[in-house]
DNA sequence: GCGAGATAGTACCGATCGGTCTCATCTAAC
DNA sequence: GTTAGATGAGACCGATCGGTACTATCTCGC
C-alpha cells in the first residue's frame, strides 16, 4: 500500500528516516554486504524514494558518512565542553568512546570501516575518513595546546592512533574494556608530554 | 588452452599460486569487491581448480587468512630473534611494520580488514583476526616479561592497540610516517612500564 | 603408449545486484 | 473538488555474483 495512513507526508522527514536506517544497517552489516532493497525495507521506504533523494548507492553512502561524521564531531565537542580543565577535556573524549564501545551492536568507527571496505577504489569514503581523522587531530591539538603541552600536534597524532586502535580492537574482540585500556595509555602519554 | 606448455603439473604449486594471487587481490581491493572470476584470472587458474582446492569462496578466504597470519607470525618472530635485548626486541616489531607501511600497495592489516568487511556475519574471519591479536599479545607479553616489566599483560595489550591503530591509520592516510609515530608511543609506554 | 588425474576454457545456472520504470494511492495546497 | 507532488509496491533490466557441468587437452607414472 502507498503512504501509511495517518503519517505526515514530509519529504525532509523521509530523507532523515532513510539516512538513519541506512546508517544503522551499513554499520551493523557492512556497506558492500547490504543491498538497496534491504535498506528500503529497513527504512520503510521504496527504492524510488531512495533514488529520488540520493541518486545512487554511492550517493547514499556519502550522505550517510557525511551525516555520521557531523554527528560524531558534535557529540565529542559537546562532551569536551562539559569537562573542566585541559587534561580532563582530553580524557572526556576517551570516556565518551568507552561508553560507545559498551553499546550493543557496536561495530567500530563507521568512517574507518567504510574506508577499509572501499580500499580498492580510493573514493569519497576514504577522503571522508581522512577528514574524520583530521578532526580528531585538530580537536586534540587544541585541547593539548590549552593544557600547555609543548608540541601539541605530535601528541595529538599519537592520541588519534590510540583512539582508532582501541576502537578497531574493541569491535573485533567485542570487548568494551578497550575504553579503559585506551584511557590508561592516554594518561601515560599525557604524563610524558 | 589447457595447461601451459612447458610448465610442471604440480597440484601443490597450483594451490600455492592461487593462494598468493587471491591474497594479493583480496588485500588490494577487498574481499567482497572481488569475484572468483577475477581471482582465477589473476592466478592463471580456472574456476574449477579453485573450487577443487578450496571448496567455496569462504573456504578460499579462510585459507588465505590462515596462510597470511602464519606468515606474519613467522615474519615477526624472526625479526624479534635478530634483536639483542628485551626492549630492542619490542621495538624491532615496530621497526618491521614501519618498513611494511612504506611498501607500495600497503592496505593495512589483512586480518583486521577481513574482520571489518565480514562484521555482519561473525564468521571465521573475525575469529582468525582475534587469534591474530592474541598472537601479538602473547608475543609482546613474552618480550616484556623478558625485559623485566611488571604486569607484562597490561602493557602488551596497550602495545597491540598502538600497533593496530598505527596500521589502520597508515592505510587510510597512505602515510608511512605512522611507523615512526607508533615507535615513539611505544618508547613512552616502555619508559613508563 | 596408455590410463588416470589435473587443468583450462567456457557455457551455464539461479540468485542477487544497482538502477529504472509504471501505476495506484496518498497528502497538501488552492 | 481538483491538481501536483510524494510515495509504496513491485515488475523489470542488464550485469555480475558464487557455483556447477562439460569437454578437450595436458602431464605423469607405469
Amino acid at each position: 500500500m502507498p503512504v501509511k495512513a495517518g503519517e505526515r507526508l514530509d519529504p525532509e522527514a523521509t530523507k532523515t528516516r532513510i539516512l538513519a536506517a541506512a546508517s544503522d544497517v551499513f554499520i551493523r552489516r557492512g556497506i558492500h554486504a547490504v543491498g538497496i532493497n534491504e535498506i528500503a525495507e529497513a527504512a520503510g521506504a521504496s527504492k524510488l524514494t531512495i533514488y529520488k533523494n540520493f541518486g545512487s548507492k554511492d550517493g547514499l553512502v556519502e550522505a550517510v558518512l557525511t551525516d555520521r561524521t557531523r554527528r560524531v564531531r558534535a557529540w565529542h565537542e559537546q562532551a569536551v565542553e562539559q569537562a573542566e580543565t585541559g587534561r580532563d577535556r582530553i580524557l572526556a573524549v576517551f570516556d565518551l568512546v568507552a561508553t560507545w564501545y559498551a553499546e550493543a551492536g557496536f561495530r567500530g568507527c563507521a568512517m574507518m570501516n567504510a574506508a577499509t571496505e572501499d580500499r580498492g577504489r580510493d573514493g569519497t569514503p576514504r577522503q571522508l575518513a581522512q577528514d574524520h581523522l583530521n578532526f580528531y587531530r585538530d580537536l586534540f591539538s587544541r585541547l593539548l595546546s590549552e593544557a600547555g603541552v609543548r608540541d601539541p600536534e605530535t601528541t595529538a597524532r599519537q592520541l588519534v592512533v590510540v583512539l582508532e586502535g582501541a576502537t578497531l580492537i574493541s569491535a573485533v574482540d567485542r570487548d568494551p574494556g578497550l575504553g579503559a585500556e585506551a584511557r590508561a595509555i592516554v594518561e601515560t602519554l599525557l604524563d610524558a608530554a
